[in-house]
RNA sequence: GAGAUCAUAGCUCAGUCGGCAGAGCGUCUGAUUGUGGAUCAGAAGGUCGCGGGUUCGAGCCCCGCUGGUCUCCCCA
């Protein structure tokens, strides 16, 4: 006989109980919260025609999207999020405004796995279309922040921003729209990366980013002791291998070969200095290698020096507070970026209103967000441990549904409920037993002429609501005690001969390994003083 | 999509110079035909990820592939 491998696609897992027991404790919360706030339910296909789903999240996530199908049926595809599918639920159907809708499914993205990253995972997403005000962003928000709070995190950063604002910032900035994406990314990497790495990046927008990422590689490895001249050499040499224009390879990889001679291999003793010591150097190189290509590359496809200094004497006011706004304005002095402006303004109000605690979200003007959809306001919460990336993310986008012919206002939000689940592994927000138990009872069988009474047993105890899991052989009785303290069961119930003739059952407390008979009538009463006692007792 | 790294029992891993495939945990059986997670005794469990190459001989060396993990890219 031919087996089969038991192996998952990549990228795909199996919830096993305990990881299943998880997820659905996040849902179950989201989804009464989502309901509180008085949110529909709304379910979709998992599958999509690809032109519902093309050319609508711009083109680093285009070609992360599923494609599926069936032959002459090929043009299909797994949807990418839930916000798309509900843009066309809104134009295809007749639905009263505002539309507050939520949906908790999986979505499916083509990425290459990770920690916290998945090809198939399931976001819990909240929206509201038809609500063209701040009030709607609001909402939005407060749910978020409910929402966390209601999962146990406590030092979480909702960052809030306003892509009206960015427009403006990248006016300010006065580079050519084609270098606008590049410009967003970099200040994007703030957090991550400091303001001298936003430099660097600023400075590497319009030079080759393989090269880069590959040069970047190179490096790392050189200054952290893993490789030799040789390596080194070699590394840059495939690094330059493919780039344009051809000349940059044979006067590029001299120049930056020599750029880097100045730079040590290997660390010291601490591992930890050494680290230091390595990003440091690595940093160095790395500037010495974009100054070096900057030269070699056309000047109108570059960001200006002096416009990355005016960038970075902005990010610098980044403080968070709500006084930082009234200093962008005047700084930014721009028509758009004052709209922004005033929508953030209007959306802090409103969740002042709400009672939001002022410690759960920040401005941050160098927050963007990777989808093309967004047009106001926009927000994502990152988590730092583990390093997961953010948990939840969204914003308003108000031109998407007229893609599908119904012109209409939207905001909303999802939240990644696998990576909340990592995140509160990780943090330890799940309590400890709750839930762990399948089953409160095990109604133990003691031989095939006692089994009937046994199964009347567990079918009284389930018609009482009580959780019972009827043992399905007549094993020794020490093997099903053996078995229920396995399954974490507060109660074995056994019927065997001696009971069965004097009409009674044998409640056995496992908790306080004790047991006691009593009259086969009473017994759903007894397994339930044993369930009231243990619960009130911790 | 780019790079690094790893892959040995169900799990975690060891395997020296290229020379008989190992340990702990788990699983199963028994000690024990009406009662506690223990203990003791025993057993099962392997295409050393897959395919090729070098060699008298490969878990170990070389090449390719697949898969996991990590760093980028991007995101939830």
């Amino acid at each position: 006989m031919s087996t089969t491998e038991p192996r998952l696609a990549r990228g795909m897992r199996d919830l096993l109980p305990d990881a299943m027991r998880r997820r659905q404790r996040v849902v179950d919360t989201l989804r009464r919260l989502f309901e509180t706030y008085g949110f529909e339910p709304l379910e979709t296909p998992a599958v999509e025609l690809s032109t519902t789903l093309l050319g609508k999240y711009g083109p680093d996530a285009e070609r992360l999207i599923y494609r599926a199908g069936l032959g002459d049926e090929a043009d299909l595809a797994l949807r990418y999020d839930l916000t798309v599918p509900l843009a066309r639920v809104w134009s295809g159907n007749d639905i009263p405004r505002p539309f507050r809708r939520y949906q908790i499914a999986p979505v499916w993205r083509g990425e290459r796995p990770q920690r916290g990253r998945y090809r198939e995972f399931v976001q819990a997403d909240v929206d509201i279309v038809g609500a063209p005000g701040m009030l709607a962003d609001a909402e939005i928000l407060t749910i978020v922040t409910a929402g966390l709070d209601a999962l146990g995190f406590t030092g979480y950063r909702l960052k809030l921003n306003n892509r009206r604002l960015l427009n403006g910032l990248g006016r300010y900035a006065g580079v050519p729209e084609a270098v606008l994406p590049g410009l967003y990314r970099a200040i994007d990497k703030l957090d991550k990366v400091g303001l001298e790495g936003v430099r660097l990046e600023l400075r590497s927008v319009g030079l080759p980013g393989e090269l880069l990422n590959r040069q970047r590689q190179a490096v790392g490895r050189w200054v952290r002791g893993q490789a030799d001249r040789d390596r080194l050499a070699r590394d840059l040499a495939a690094a330059v291998g493919d780039a344009e224009p051809a000349g940059v390879a044979e006067r590029g990889l001299p120049a930056f070969l020599d750029a880097l001679a100045d730079f040590p291999n290997g660390g010291g003793d601490d591992a930890r200095a050494a680290e230091a010591a390595a990003a440091e150097a690595a940093a160095a190189a790395m500037t010495a290698s974009v100054d070096c290509l900057r030269g070699l590359y056309p000047v109108d496809r570059l960001i200006p020096d002096a416009v990355t200094d005016r960038l970075l004497d902005l990010l610098q006011l980044r403080d968070g507070s709500r006084a930082l706004l009234a200093a962008l304005g005047t700084r930014l002095d721009d028509a758009e970026a004052a709209v922004g402006i005033a929508q953030l303004s209007e959306v802090l109000d409103a969740l002042d209103a709400a009672g939001v605690p002022a410690d759960r979200y920040e401005i941050d003007f160098a927050m963007v967000r990777g989808l093309d959809y967004y047009t106001g306001t926009i927000f994502e919460t990152v988590v730092e441990t583990p390093p997961i990336g953010s948990i939840q993310g969204g914003g308003r986008y108000d031109n998407l549904l007229a893609r599908f012919g119904k012109p209409a206002p939207a905001v909303g939000t999802s939240f990644g409920v696998d990576r909340l689940v990592d995140v509160m592994e990780a943090l330890g927000l799940f309590p400890a037993e709750a839930g762990a138990a399948a089953a409160d009872v095990v109604v133990a069988v003691f031989d095939a002429v006692t089994a009937p009474g046994a199964v009347g047993l567990a079918a009284d105890l389930r018609r009482a609501g009580i959780r019972t899991e009827l043992y399905l052989s007549a094993d020794r009785l020490g093997d099903q005690i053996r078995y229920a303290l396995e399954r974490r069961a507060s109660v074995v119930a056994v019927i065997g001969p001696d009971e069965a003739a004097a009409g009674t059952v044998v409640l056995r407390d496992l908790g306080a390994r004790s047991q006691a008979a009593v009259d086969r009538a009473g017994a759903v009463d007894g397994v339930r003083a044993i369930l009231g006692a243990r619960r009130s007792g911790g």
